[in-house]
DNA sequence: CATCATACCTGTTCGC
DNA sequence: TGCGAACAGGTATGAT
């Protein structure tokens, strides 16, 4: 559920809001959920300003001061919630950050599969697990010659690949559907069989639906919502995901719902070949 | 190395 | 209506 789009959607909300504001306590309600490094304690935080914020495929890095950074990331139903200090603790909430000015961090997460890494800049990516992340897909070597390079020798399917955060960071089950059906292309096609044509076309796709999708704030099938609690509107505009045996909107035969790549997919037999 | 299956969780939906 | 099974899906991990 949170893809790269929600993510954006999140992070621009806190670069509006966190950046000035200093770091008064952490508490995590389930300890498990808060990672600190080795080298550092949660106290080296306190006090210390945050400079920016950026996103690295669906993680969610705050930087403070001294080389100090806070990441993290919300698996599928991790939500982030600013709002005014107050003692009351949310539904769900599993990680609650205090910082100046009157504002409250509040990560909540139904399934407890979300995490947040306390760590320094040094260790920052192994920490994580950011290192293993591939291309940003909207960075400008990302490309349709680097696509067809990174087809180039797979056997996996189209699914697998566009999930494989190894290869393209931020595609998560949403952007993957909706891309294949952008491109006419079965999810569950071999990357190999793809034509010159269908590569340009995935590559076009893959950018469309996801810029669509921060153009809207982020899809909100079930829990998303942006860092002020509200939900986005890219669920409008979704042509197969969620929408097994509905009409397509395409050509109204009954969409197909399968189980490629391990998770629920979502196609058209008549325009997807 | 590449690929695939499974575990991690819990609220919701489905089938009998 | 009630209850248990299946499902939802991002990623780490282990198996092949």
């Amino acid at each position: 559920m949170p893809e790269l789009p929600e993510v954006e959607t999140i992070v621009r909300d806190l670069k509006s809001v966190l950046p000035g504001a200093k770091m008064k306590a952490v508490k995590a309600h389930v300890p498990s959920m808060l990672k600190v490094s080795e080298v550092i304690s949660q106290s080296d935080f306190f006090d210390k300003e945050v400079l920016e914020v950026s996103r690295r495929g669906k993680f969610i890095i705050i930087h403070f001061e001294d080389n100090l950074f806070m990441t993290i990331h919300l698996r599928m139903t991790g939500r982030i919630i600013v709002m005014k200090y107050e003692d009351d603790q949310l539904d769900y909430e599993r990680v609650r950050i205090d910082f100046s000015d009157d504002k409250s961090l509040r990560f909540c997460d139904v399934r407890k599969f979300g995490k947040v890494w306390l760590s320094s800049k040094k260790e920052l990516d192994d920490f994580t697990g950011m290192v293993k992340l591939g291309i940003e897909p909207f960075s400008s070597n990302f490309n349709e010659g680097f696509f067809r390079n990174l087809l180039k020798g797979r056997k996996t399917n189209v699914k697998s690949f566009l999930l494989n955060q190894s290869l393209i960071a931020g595609i998560g089950n949403i952007y993957a559907d909706e891309s294949c059906f952008y491109s006419k292309i079965r999810p569950d096609r071999s990357v190999a069989d793809l034509d010159e044509n269908e590569i340009s076309l995935l590559y076009k796709s893959v950018i469309r639906a996801l810029e669509q999708g921060i153009r809207n704030r982020g899809t909100s099938v079930s829990n998303y919502q942006d860092a002020y609690g509200k939900t986005g509107k890219n669920q409008e505009l979704l042509y197969v995901y969620g929408r097994g045996n509905k009409p397509c909107m395409n050509c109204k035969t009954l969409l197909t719902k399968t189980r490629t790549a391990g998770r629920g997919t979502v196609y058209c037999e008549n325009c997807q070949k």
